[in-house]
DNA sequence: GTGTGTCATGTAATCGGTTACAAGGAAACT
DNA sequence: AGTTTCCTTGTAACCGATTACATGACACAC
């Protein structure tokens, strides 16, 4: 027993495929009696209309696709749920494809993407996506995100030069001076962002820099960690490339015995849920990650809307992320009583919502 | 400049649609000769087929969908991550649509799959919301997750009350009496079953029973924390409906001046992510998820593929949690050493990947 | 030379909708 | 009554692929 079709429909309500469809989509004139018919039939026929049919004669989709290097963590799925809030209260649909880390997959999924989809939202934290994603992707909008500085196409980036420059200058204003880096991927970005500003920031201040190499996975940032509780003159201050990053430090350096922050303050880089629950709170630069999600849906959308006009919304928007100051840095709170800790959790509201 | 069609191809190679369809499918007979024709011209042209008008005259779609009632967290961060990999190594593709809570909203979008997927799977924690699925998603093939032990029809539910009992009896093993329970929302089912285990396991054991509600949040786990502190009795043993509610009363506790796990042990359930890493580490029931994600797809997959053979995989797998003992309930690591900490950390690897 | 079998190719129907255009009917006007 | 106008409805083309079936060419056996 297949589906009804709209000419079930039509059969049934004894009028044509073109009134149904005119009573379904809602354009175009219909009496009120044939419109009462055909709503009688689409009852008792339990009749849903066929997407993907629609989707071929109209050529809209009303589905935008994201692509993703990986899904592992609670950075993208932070961003995934905001995109997915922006999608349904604009009427689309999310089709998300992960693990793309070699350009060669990601652009089979680009390609897979056509007729599927009106829209794409690219995240590529590796040099030469951005072309990719340029030249695979045929007429339809992209939004490029984390893609670095390109030019020319719509985009949203972090400003991660001037969140690690502000990292550092927060270690030194605490007090800090021997500031070490732990680096994420090399090749990535984001990464390599950071750790420019890190190097800028420390050349201004006139201090000497050390970097200890990372993967921003938590077991890296362990090891970092541990390499930097072994070191002949330990640093006072770390400055990570991610939160994972940080917490994985945070807790090498304390099973060696170094005491955070009194000994050494450490700060992350995007203020994932996470940050603000480990001990002690980790200080970080926010980036709302769900926030910046929602946006670059609407933002496609609206490139979507006015596909053609060539007002040229090519503009390359820039999230800055904010500084939050946790205990991991903040002698003042460095035994954390029942207040400040209280205190520190409701400043930061996690969302949640009613998993099991 | 529209993107090439297949005619386009066709005129360009000089010969007809249906050649061309056979080079690209790879179905049918064709001589290296034209082959190389199609092949040039599909190059010169940047001709990519269009997956809509293929599912339309294939009638499949290589597509599923996915419905959840919300993104929040890392539970369903983790599902969804499952089944992608799954739909990748398939060749599938991943429509998600969530925050669904109320029946009406999780039925229209139910409706809005119609044409656009191959099946769906469905998470219903709610009531009524299988009958829903049943008989909205006319002919497409549903697998249903924690939707209680819905006979009939395909589906994957977890042992909650199994896994409740368990988590009773490990408390009642570390010599735990006076045993209270953080429940979940009423309504949910998986709350539900958790909450019988929990009673079924004390009354068989003669103790008494103290319940405190909660909404499967951190922050109502965190209230719940702070009544059982302040009770006349205090409880020696908390066993709440989820990691995320446990984490939040353990940190009330805390704050309370209450020892966890020498005053009072706490157990959680799922396993999420963020339990191992929590001071002290939480002893929950362990779910894989991303895998119970993976298995739900490729049992999708296979009912799509084997749809109409009446068969009848109308199973009901059952997920059994594994209970996972950490310092929270275990006073022999209650001051954790490093080593301790870092074998806790070594037992309980973290999926991460390379997020920023 | 004719018959037959094989195999590559082309033609056209089809999937399930939308929509331009034509046609029909009733109301309103002269 | 005849004509114009407006509004609803139907017919059929179209979106871009797949594929059943028909066709034509060629080789081989008789």
């Amino acid at each position: 027993m297949k589906p009804a079709t709209i000419r079930d429909v039509a059969r049934r309500a004894d009028v044509s495929v073109a009134s149904v469809s005119r009573v379904l989509t809602g354009a175009g004139p219909v009496t009120d009696a044939t419109r009462k018919r055909v709503m009688e039939a689409v009852e008792a026929l339990q009749y849903v209309p066929h997407s993907g049919a629609r989707s071929l004669s109209t050529s809209k989709t009303s589905t935008v696709g994201v692509i993703l290097p990986d899904l592992y963590g609670e950075y993208f799925s932070e961003l995934i749920r905001g995109m997915d809030l922006a999608a349904r209260a604009l009427g689309y649909h999310l089709i998300v494809s992960s693990s793309h880390d070699d350009a060669e997959e990601a652009s089979a999924a680009i390609r897979s993407m056509r007729g599927r989809v009106d829209g794409l939202i690219v995240l590529s934290p590796h040099l030469g996506a951005a072309n990719l994603a340029g030249s695979l992707a045929g007429r339809l909008p992209v939004l490029l995100m984390n893609a670095g500085a390109d030019a020319g196409r719509p985009s949203i980036v972090v400003d991660n030069h001037g969140g690690a420059v502000a990292a550092v200058e927060h270690l030194i204003a605490t007090g800090r001076r021997r500031i070490a880096h732990i680096a994420g991927p090399t090749g990535n970005l984001e990464a390599e962002a950071r750790l420019a500003g890190y190097l800028e920031a420390m050349a201004a201040a006139g201090l000497p820099t050390t970097v200890v190499d990372g993967a921003f996975t938590k077991a890296s940032g362990h090891e970092a960690g541990v390499q930097l509780a072994a070191m002949a003159t330990r640093p006072d201050g770390v400055f990570a490339a991610n939160d994972n990053m940080a917490i994985g430090a945070m807790l090498a350096l304390q099973e060696a015995g170094v005491r955070v922050p009194e000994d050494l303050a450490v700060v992350g880089f995007d203020d994932v849920p996470l940050a603000g629950l480990v001990h002690p709170g980790l200080t970080t630069l926010r980036i709302n990650i769900a926030e910046m999600g929602r946006s670059a849906l609407e933002r496609l959308v609206k490139l979507i809307q006015s596909a053609g006009a060539a007002d040229a919304d090519a503009a390359c928007e820039v999230v800055r992320p904010q500084l939050v100051v946790r205990p991991s840095t903040n002698p003042a709170t460095q035994n954390p009583t029942r207040a400040s800790r209280a205190s520190a959790a409701a400043a930061v509201p996690l969302p949640e919502g009613e998993n099991p």
